[in-house]
DNA sequence: ACAGATTACTTTGATGTCCAAGTAAAGTCC
DNA sequence: GGACTTTACTTGGACATCAAAGTAATCTGT
């Protein structure tokens, strides 16, 4: 699985550890190990590349999301229980997301009608026009292109899909 | 390139955003955004997967890595700064990780004679025994079988590559 | 209705990551 | 050889994440 030739193979960390792993007896546990090790490893290049671009904003990654959901509501108002099951993120995170956001003006709380126990996030005119700036901001410097094709971005995602449901997704 | 059917379309977050994306207008960007999202989303799987593991061990993923990167090395001795650099991490984090490790005598640090500014890092016999058997674990336990044959993980490694190239790595 | 179980959040604490600044030890250049 | 620059780490601060414990409100069963 490798990139196979004596080019680089030496040289990429990855490849290298792929490397030691067949030395070392581990050979059916090699290419997972590689995968497993990618996967951490494009993450966190993803998320240095998106805070760098949304840290002049003063957003982070976990904050513009938050936005975004919220954004895409019909009323921009959202449980924070829900917010976490959609953003699949522990409620002491959401928690923590909303009260920085709500200092920052972006969003702001207030109890649940129907439920005591229940606390509502509603986006405000301020949070709406900065995720819609730096949605655009992102679409353009990180979605659009990601450096893979369609047919192998398909594969990938089967892939990665495989993988959720193998590392205990609901979905 | 969402899975496609009416099934669970509406009900996986991932394949909902790429939905919500496209309906947005951002039809060129959804297929990165699903990209990237799903590669975050598998990410916090697998570490919340191997954390699990290592716990009762009392490693975490970033010590498991460092211990395993040092016990492949001839002597079992490496600089920080080249830890670092193997490990793709921030020489600040290697610090925190070395303190940590050295506290529960698996590694212990000391000068470099060659030069004063650099700093050993060296496995204990603890430290190795740990992490064979951490390695042995994680293998059987995870990477022999991320739910992916062969031939879809060649090209998900592909991917994965190109994305490391296109935001970043070195390799 | 009332006690007990469940649900929804918040709080506190431990980790890991990166950035920025600080310290100490080379390496460089007249 | 002494001043300036670079390199290698360490420190301190800001964030994010999860686990565990605590609080408050709703639901259940008799």
């Amino acid at each position: 699985m490798p990139p196979d030739a004596a080019t680089s193979l030496r040289d990429d960390p990855i490849d290298l550890a792929h490397h030691n792993w067949v030395a070392a007896g581990w050979a059916d546990a090699a290419d997972g190990m590689a995968m497993v090790t990618s996967i951490m490893r494009v993450q966190q290049l993803l998320l240095a590349r998106i805070e760098g671009l949304l840290r002049p904003n003063g957003l982070t990654f976990a904050r513009f999301e938050l936005l975004r959901l919220l954004a895409f509501t019909r009323l921009g108002v959202l449980p924070v229980g829900k917010i976490g099951e959609r953003l699949q993120v522990h409620p002491a995170s959401v928690t923590n997301a909303v009260q920085r956001l709500e200092l920052a003006g972006l969003v702001e709380r207030r109890a649940n009608p129907d439920d005591g126990r229940s606390v509502l996030a509603e986006i405000t005119p301020a949070g709406r026009e900065l995720v819609e700036r730096c949605t655009a901001l992102l679409n353009t410097e990180v979605f659009a292109d990601v450096g893979v094709d369609a047919t192998t971005g398909a594969d990938a995602r089967a892939a990665l899909d495989a993988m959720r449901r193998t590392f205990g997704d609901p979905a």
